[in-house]
DNA sequence: CATGAATGAGGCTTCATTCAT
DNA sequence: CATGAATGAAGCCTCATTCAT
């Protein structure tokens, strides 16, 4: 009888993008953007078609939902132990990376993907470009921390190794890809580096 | 009006056909595979729609068609010196290969998007794998004749750093990418390895 | 929470209709009556969606709300001091009408915007039929006074003059269109109109 | 055997064009712009609806060519025998408009249908400012010929005058509006006037 | 071999209307 | 009385593909 108030309101809204929001990523990750089309995201978020034009005005807002919510993600990333010795600092994030990697390979794909597919929507490369400098420059300390010589080169081919790796994984769809052993030499080369100013009786 | 001998034909056709694969590579790498159409794609070409159909029956056999060219071209990126040492084939490689990224980047955008625009066309997957184990092959021998410990990790690594730097050009539309700089790490890591059984006391 | 009486209720309605009617109006003027979405009207009467639904069943409800609306206000129009002589009554209605031409510009192509535009709605045309019978009859009447030979078609070349004014000054959106003088003329005209019969020798 | 020359290939067009532009003038002109769909004008034109899109990049482009037919109809309005005096093309001018008004309606309801439901295309607004101009300064100077003291304005209102007996025509479905004597009276009207500066003995 | 007119399925989007609260 | 989330039909437009010439 009496009407829903303002929140109640402001609920069933947030509930709704949700599902939409998660359907299309679903769908933009396993199949695509251009094959993703409003329909099967309307279908597979379980709602009409119109609805989600209440809720995005058009499919790219659609998808700056979505990258922002992958950004959202992404923030976890760095999010370690500040307190823990470079070392085990790099070893965290090496962790979490593969992890992510081995679970949540529709994360990445649609990291990868969407900045590819969608290049020409101009806010993804700018995201894009934002979030892997993030990365390079948290890298970039960490590596400086662990002595390295010249920290920002080291980031540089450090993220690039990621990438690729992420990307591999991919395009070869996981399969026979030593996930495990790559992990196991790069935490091997970034926590046991010998520090070059070091002298003889110290390592790091 | 003399008829045409079948040579003739054929050259016809194969000159066609290379119109079409041209223009097609050039709008997939800069368009993206799903906003190139036929249309456009005949235009670029300047042959007209249904000619494009008499050489190949569908948009997905032209997309196989500029896969193979790319192929064809990723060929050249492993014919080094056989002669030379192997730091001097490590270098020719990477010369080789940095200098593919900076003035031939349509083609590695193409590499890339390709395989994640219509990673659902199993064929691209395929070739991808092909040519991606191809290089790590190639890779692998010449870290191994250059005395590394486990030359098919490194060959891993050395792969995803590669693709990395790629997509990392690609994506950040390559302003402010350090490439000189990173080729001479890259150079400098793989041509100056030192053994590690040329020693007697050192460290992994 | 004291219970409102009917009258409180029926108060309440009347304002909120008007209130709708009011916005209807002023985008159906403006932006055209398919242009108008019920969205938009419930946007700019202050209310929701599913109340205009309350007070009208659909949008040709509305419409025809508005319709009335205008007719109400086409009444004013003929209501001249009916004391006053011909000559009077004909300068008063020029001075009312070109009044309103200049200063109610939004009624005025409302009347026509709405005759032309829903004109497949058949209670529009009935309405203007009506309201048009009524003007012509009020002229006619006005110019038997004044003496006219044949007031009936007179009146309906001063109707057909009067509604090219109104729709020229909103085709050509005002602009030079020299409103001030074409009064005057029209005022000159039928003001001053010398009776046929008034002189033994005239012509027809 | 052989492909079609590009004469054949521009008659084809034409042909096409011809048939849909035709189309969306009766629609146009009956149903109106806004509910007239492509649909139903590809429908009405015997032909599909993507074919629309190849000679017509918008409904919009659509309407521009239908206003740019009304304009060609319109050009032979104003070609009368310029030899004859004054009065006898006054005359020519009101029996061709009167017929006009009879025998094409459509064509009447269609320019000022247009005018006024799709007035918010710029193209419309000009086309329309442009061609009743060039109706004023012909009856200006027709006007001026015949002796009127002040062409200018009686150009103005004979404009008008013929505008709202189109208007009316239409708004009233021509059912019972004595076209006939209207006519008559015009004629009567200009091409017996009495020239002001005439002496008191010289009848037109 | 070559052309481009023609088709129709399907894409994105709008909007009048319904309904649970 | 009042809200706005939800629906689905229909609108405009694109594009791979076919086909007569």
């Amino acid at each position: 009888m009496s009407p829903r108030n303002p929140k109640e309101f402001e609920e069933i809204r947030e509930k709704s993008k949700e599902k939409i929001i998660h359907a299309a990523f679903e769908l933009f990750s396993t199949t695509g953007y251009w094959r993703s089309s409003i329909s099967k995201i309307a279908k597979q978020a379980g709602i009409s078609k119109g609805l989600m034009y209440n809720y995005f005005s058009s499919k790219e807002e659609l998808l700056q939902a979505v990258v922002g919510k992958i950004v959202d993600v992404l923030q976890d990333f760095f999010n370690v132990d500040e307190k823990a010795d470079p070392e085990e600092k790099m070893r965290q994030f090496f962790q979490k990376l593969f992890s992510y990697i081995e679970n949540n390979s529709a994360l990445m794909r649609m990291m990868i993907k969407i900045g590819l597919q969608v290049g020409h929507f101009e806010f993804v490369n700018k995201t894009s470009a934002i979030q892997y400098n993030l990365m390079i420059q948290k890298l970039e300390s960490n590596l400086a921390d662990l002595g390295f010589d010249d920290p920002k080169s080291e980031a540089l081919l450090l993220g690039a190794t990621i990438d690729g790796i992420v990307l591999q994984t991919l395009l070869l769809k996981e399969k026979d890809y030593p996930l495990a052993e790559i992990k196991e030499q790069l935490i091997q080369k970034y926590t046991h580096h010998q520090k070059p100013n070091s002298t003889q009786n110290q390592q790091s």
